[in-house]
DNA sequence: TTAGGTGCAAATTCTTTGCACCCTG
DNA sequence: CAGGGTGCAAAGAATTTGCACCTAA
C-alpha cells in the first residue's frame, strides 16, 4: 500500500480536532481506520480497509469498519467515491480533487486541476439548489487495462 | 412518473439497432425494461425499474432486471450514476449532461452545459490512460431538503 | 429449429443491528 | 464512573446463479 507519509501528521491533527469537536470518542480503533483511509492512495473499499486494519489489530470487527467509515463520511474526514458495479470506495483526499475511473478494472485515479478547480457551474443549478462543491469525472481506459 | 416522448421514437429506434448489431434478442422484458429506464428522468434504481416494469408485465421476474440493467449498460444504451451509500442508479439520458446530487436526500438532476462539455482535460490524464467522456458532478442540497 | 433468454428459487455477498461488555473522557 | 463505542453473531438487503422451460430469429 502506498502512502502519503508528508500529510499524515497533519490529517491526524485535523482528525483529533474535528472529532473532538464533534464530542466524538477517539478510539484506537477509529485512528487506524482513518489512518487506513487517509494513507492510502487506493481509493480502498470497506472490505480493504478491514483488511488492512485487521492486520495490526486483530481483533477488529468489521461492522466497526462500516461504522467508522460513514461516521467519518459524516464528519467530512473522508469522502467517497461511487464506481458503478463496485462497492462505495472511501477516500481519504479532502483537497478538492478529480477522479479518472477505468471503465474496465474499475481503477480510480485522482488528479488535480486549478483550472477545473474554478470552474464556473451554470445558472440552472440554481434553480436544483445549493451547491457545495463539484468533482470531473473522467471515464476512460487506464494503462494497464488497455497494454493487456 | 414523467416521460420524454418527444425521444422516445428515436431511442426505440436506436435500441433496436444496437441489439442487433450485437447479436442480441429483441425480447417483450429488454424493450420494456429499456422504455423505463429510457422514458424516466428519476434515475431510478433496479427496484424502481422492476416495479415499473412489473405493473405491465406481471410475469417480469427482478433478475431479469438486473441482466438486463447491465447488458443495457455494457451496449452503451444507459449509463449509470452512482450515489454513495444509495444502490446504483440508471440514467437513459445518453447525450452528454451533467449531474446536480443532493446530499441529503440523494435525488439526481441532470443538467446540460454547452461550456462544461467543452473543457479541456489537463494532460496529465494522459499518464493514466485514455479519456473516453467525462462528467461534472455538483454536490448540494435540493431545494426540497433546504425548505425543510 | 436452436441458441440465447427468462423465471424461479436458492445461494451469495455486502451491510446493518441488538445486545452485553469495554474503555475514553 | 457514565455513556458512547466495540465485538459478536445473527438478521436483513441487494444482487447473482443454476437449471429447466420458453421464444425470437
Amino acid at each position: 500500500m502506498e502512502t502519503y507519509n508528508i500529510n499524515m501528521e497533519q490529517k491526524m491533527t485535523r482528525f483529533n480536532e474535528v472529532c473532538k469537536n464533534a464530542g466524538i470518542k477517539l478510539t484506537h480503533q477509529r485512528m487506524e481506520i482513518f489512518k487506513e483511509v487517509a494513507g492510502s492512495k487506493a481509493h480502498p473499499d470497506a472490505e480493504s480497509v478491514f483488511r488492512g486494519v485487521h492486520e495490526r489489530m486483530p481483533t477488529l470487527s468489521q461492522d466497526t469498519v462500516y461504522r467508522t467509515l460513514w461516521l467519518l463520511k459524516d464528519l467530512g474526514l473522508i469522502t467517497t467515491v461511487g464506481v458503478s458495479r463496485e462497492r462505495t470506495r472511501f477516500d481519504g483526499n479532502i483537497h478538492p480533487h478529480h477522479h479518472f475511473v477505468c471503465s474496465r478494472c474499475g481503477s480510480t485515479y485522482d488528479f488535480h486541476s486549478r483550472e477545473l478547480d474554478e470552474l464556473n457551474l451554470p445558472d440552472q443549478i440554481k434553480d436544483m439548489g445549493r451547491a457545495d462543491d463539484f468533482q470531473v469525472t473522467v471515464k476512460g481506459v487506464c494503462k494497464d487495462c488497455s497494454d493487456s
